[in-house]
DNA sequence: ATCTTATATGCGTGAGAACGCATATGCGGA
DNA sequence: TCCGCATATGCGTTCTCACGCATATAAGAT
């Protein structure tokens, strides 16, 4: 448990954006995050690489895309972290800019 | 209340053993965490300068030295993710390299 | 087999972080 | 006033990070 490391990962903004959708609980494809966060898919991909390599979350490639959750077994710490961290930012975007206005893309 | 910057600013290894220190809630002066830290004057200056500007921590000129102590009015939410991080780290670190042996020194 | 969609990655670039060294500033004491 | 200790800061250097672009890989559909 590398608290540097995972404070580096939750320090990015578009990082902290995908932790927050992911914090949800459920699994979320690149595609949603390029969306919600507006980002790249270059940018997405290694973003979440940076979160993977953190231990924050995992993906699971189904079919032609990989979907992301948290890491299921977090360790106590990490997740006291990451609450308080989520809950201290959703605050701010309680209207989130993208609610899945019509998300009947290919992906869902 | 910038939770990036804060983040950052938590997710370097000195300035997160300076805040360990720090939330013991006392004061303590440069010169006590250079030594605990194993930090040159100037590195540990320039740190605390990054904690002070992400709002975590105040300093007060005491004659020839600097004493610095947690923000005594952090937000809700930063002080629930500092909590969070310390106890997340504290474990680690149980045995402090240098537990003030004779810190009978000139600014105690 | 080929094409298309989704995702990962090599490469070069620009911006920012951290550091050491030297120097400036603040403050008490002689 | 001059000296010494504690702390801050300018400067140049090195290192890392985030990014875009182009390209590689994975998997389904035709």
């Amino acid at each position: 448990m590398d608290v540097p490391q995972i404070l580096a990962a939750l320090a990015e903004p578009t990082r902290l954006g995908a932790m927050q959708i992911i914090c949800d609980g459920g699994e979320h494809c690149a595609c949603e995050l390029m969306e919600r966060l507006a980002a790249t898919q270059s940018r997405v991909s290694r973003h979440m690489g940076v979160l993977k390599a953190a231990g924050l979350v995992i993906d699971r490639r189904d079919a032609q895309w990989v979907r992301y959750r948290l890491h299921p077994d977090l360790p106590e710490g990490v997740a006291r972290i990451l609450e308080a961290v989520v809950a201290a930012v959703a605050p701010l975007s309680s209207a989130p800019s993208a609610p899945p206005p019509a998300t009947g893309r290919t992906c869902a």
